[in-house]
DNA sequence: GTTGCTGAGTCTGTCAACTAGACCTAGCAT
DNA sequence: ATGCTAGGTCTAGTTGACAGACTCAGCAAC
């Protein structure tokens, strides 16, 4: 009945690192757009509604931990400009997102249906998120794992 | 070259409707430990190192929007109380805080390996996120998937 | 060569949110 | 009566968000 975990403490639990990089409003809503192909700094203050500023320190931040990275890019007619693109450890954050939406079409449906597909290129079936194990079950739900503590876990004083 | 999701409306996103709900740092731990077992208050601030008023807050919220429950219960000697469990719509979220973790664990790891793993109960076997498609396929990353808009889609003015 | 345009920001003042720390409250026990 | 405890609420100070105006660099048309 007593869950192990909870004799173990929280300092350097993976999520609260994760939270504390990309956990602000803003930045999921970034990486979204980063995902749909958005680039430029008015695309997406454009699609996201993010004030400037705010837009600018979400940027700035994503770069500084590797999430982004700045590409320079020169448009005839134009200056030289930078964009913004995910980087490989961006990337990796796919599933994040994935699971936002995935939960929101669930319990948050618009009227008229989900807004968004995720389709396998080439394939074109719809994509969705898993939890499996080892094993190759699918798991149906967060009552069929079992959370222990692992290697890195380090006992509560 | 150019994202056919670009020539949509981003306002009824649903990731943006699920990070209106829960896409709070705090929100985000509370949600952990609640997965983790944890149900009272206190637990919940010893745990989180979240500051009385906005623990109280962000339980507050859930609760209204569904995601925890509040369930009355008593221990002998003590007054009767309310402790905090997660509905079905709560642990739904489950892949959010499982997404985020795998991403830590990976790219922000921590000295001595992952502080917690998650199995698959009876069987064992570690559990992860897997992008799958219809057809059966597992994705590797987020440039095998193609977004497109769907039925709730609306087209940009 | 100066006026204007554009993308990508920065500056300012206002207002809301977060924070630490103290205080409160109901019911049980002494 | 007094104290203890879980679960809060109150206060004051600091930080962060926000809208709207301003800046800046380079190209281009006049």
């Amino acid at each position: 009945m007593h869950p192990q975990m909870l004799d173990y403490d929280t300092a350097n639990c993976a999520i609260g690192a994760t939270v504390a990089m990309i956990g602000e409003k803003w930045t999921f809503l970034v990486l979204r757009e980063a995902f749909n192909g958005v680039r430029r700094f008015d695309d997406m203050q454009r699609r996201t509604h993010a004030p400037r500023q705010v837009l600018s320190d979400r940027l700035g931040r994503l770069v500084r931990d590797g999430q982004l990275r700045k590409v320079p890019y020169q448009e005839q007619g134009q200056r030289g400009r930078h964009e913004y693109r995910l980087t490989g450890k961006g990337l990796d954050l796919y599933p994040v997102l994935v699971a936002l939406m995935q939960w929101g079409d669930q319990h948050a449906a618009q009227p008229g249906g989900p807004p968004m597909l995720l389709t396998h290129r080439g394939c074109g079936q719809p994509v969705r998120l898993e939890l499996t194990c080892g094993a190759g079950h699918v798991l149906g739900s967060a009552r069929d794992v079992t959370p222990l503590p692992g290697p890195g876990a380090r006992r509560i004083a």
